[in-house]
DNA sequence: CATGAATGAGCCTTCATTCAT
DNA sequence: AATGAATGAAGGCTCATTCAT
């Protein structure tokens, strides 16, 4: 890639980056042009020499973050620890990189309305890529033993996690946490408590 | 209330139930006078009747969608019964209202660019109020040894508990669940061990 | 059709009239929906209660126009006059109608790039329409032995007559004719000459 | 010239010729800058080392297919043929020069919103050298006798011609000719008839 | 009470133009 | 001489809001 090349991906980083913040803070349609240029000091139509569109934008700012979170667990995935070890570091990562990066992960409701057919598929395969990552981990602990979860139900733990996790972007600023790592540590250790049976659940039905 | 008022108030009632589903699938920004009135049958303008703006007409949905689960697990707290049968119903009454209605809990992206400082406060109150019911339940149900969870971390598992139970709504469609009342109670089931100790997290650092 | 309806309609006829002539002076491109509002003391806004876009509103237009010509030269091949008489007659009212309401018959280059697919299909349709009208005529003529023109040559000279008569409208105003019927008189008789042979044509190739 | 001077020329020449034919195409405001320079594998910027500005290359390329126009027909006045003859050369020419070129003699709608006071008047004294060498031939034909056009309706007649003309290049490809020197000499043929009385329309009036 | 009609602000997008390199 | 990058002014379109009837 060529030096001109590279500046330029650099630069849509930096553009992709920025949009991720705002949207997650106002959604699709509360985001203006103008806000994600202005606060990367341009203007609104030096984007559009980036970006075809705000659609586009929009689209490669998710792909961009599914894609950093799918390498992040799969990088986790792949190292030799414990089942629980592994949940445990992917939870973290994953509220941590969310936290940090003022980012959302699926905040999009609906994403119907916003994507193309094509990108919606593209999106939802990423999704499903990430979403693998955490139902395999499950199963196997599930198998190894170290997680009680019969396997027809490992998809509803999973969303579950995934929906308790997105949600810590929500709330967190607010409690005011003195330490990020603390608080990260703290919530995954009661997120870990929903694959952990505890000999409770098995009266019921 | 006089008849014409009490008609009055129950078209408004209509009309807010009718915005919460289309707020929930479309969002604030993404939601149009015209999408609501024409969900109704009536006409942009005749909303301008009942009430003063948008922005009252969205306030006044998400009150009452506050109040009205405020109020289900008030009544629920208030029967005799263990703390983790409480705490089972509120559960599922959540979801199972949230999903039955198409209704979204809070799901408005950070509020701030939305409502009125006077409204906020008033959001905000409403949104404590409803926490609060969970954050005794689960106070007392942890001095009673019925869950295992210290005091300066309630609040945070509350609210890994609501994070998980609004996100239902994003994925139980998808699931083409056959039963809704099967589905909330496997549900309840793994979110309950959220407040259960297993002894397993005692050794954490 | 109530009042409402026709009131609205009458409007709808109001503002293709004015595009039509605004049209024809600045092109597709070079009319903002801006210039046809302010020349009806409305706001661009009101435009689209009337209609969805400015595609709509061109394409509206142009049908307007075509159906108007078409109905002008129908009426008058249906009178019972001498062939000569009637071409006579459709160049004089053509060119007419196109000066008095400063129109501007097919002067949008290429429209391919305006219009959809189904209006394109549908302007073309219209065009046809009228020229046929041209060209029957053409054709009886010819058998009568009224006009001297070959069969597989009628589309030609039909071509010829309508550029000569729709460039009209660009240079009538230059010339600053007194009189308007005197003018087109004249005009008409030139034209004639196109498809009145003189025996000269007969010794080509 | 100097070399460099040459090369520049040269260029420019080559801009000119390619705006020419996309102008034709798309007419002044559907054409842009990206347009032309894309045509001709250039990027935007380097169109306006050649010229000053969008409206200077779309002055320069119809004076250019003025001039080159006017040089034409007047080339053909000089020879000595009957004025019959030349006519038909000069119609001939005008035709297949449009055609070949995909251009289009002054098919921009009204310039008054195009071009700057003194480059209008440029423009229309160039227009009005090309319509004069016609104008002339008619006169002198018709002193002659070749033609039978009265004095003051040589100009009605000359703008006959050019509309007729000029608009060749809107229907032509339509027709799917087989042959451009065939269709042209069957256009020129009955174009010809406009100038030729034949004893009929001297009763009109 | 409700509607049709209109307004005006704001957003997305295009494009002529500029300029450092 | 040419390019990549950026700017800013429109222009098309949407939508909350208003108001006469």
């Amino acid at each position: 890639m060529s030096l001109r090349e590279k500046k330029k991906a650099k630069k849509k980083a930096e553009i992709l980056q920025s949009a991720l913040t705002i949207l997650a803070e106002k959604g699709y349609h509360g985001t203006t042009m103008e806000d994600i240029a202005s606060h990367l000091l341009m203007t609104k139509g030096a984007l559009y020499y980036y970006f075809k569109d705000k659609q586009e934008l929009v689209y490669e700012s998710q792909v961009k973050l599914l894609n950093k979170s799918i390498e992040n667990v799969q990088n986790i995935c792949k190292t030799d620890q414990l089942p629980i070890e592994k949940l445990r570091k992917m939870i973290k990562l994953h509220i941590d990189y969310l936290i940090r990066n003022k980012s959302s992960f699926e905040l999009m409701a609906k994403p119907h309305e916003i994507f193309s057919p094509d990108q919606l598929i593209q999106i939802f395969r990423l999704r499903e890529a990430y979403a693998r990552v955490y139902d395999e981990l499950l199963r196997e602990g599930s198998k190894a033993g170290a997680f009680s979860l019969p396997n027809n139900e490992i998809k509803i733990v999973r969303n579950l996690l995934l929906g308790a996790m997105n949600w810590v972007t929500q709330w967190h600023d607010a409690a005011g946490e003195k330490n990020i790592s603390e608080f990260v540590e703290s919530v995954t250790n009661y997120l870990l408590r929903l694959v952990q049976g505890c000999g409770l659940n098995d009266e019921d039905k």
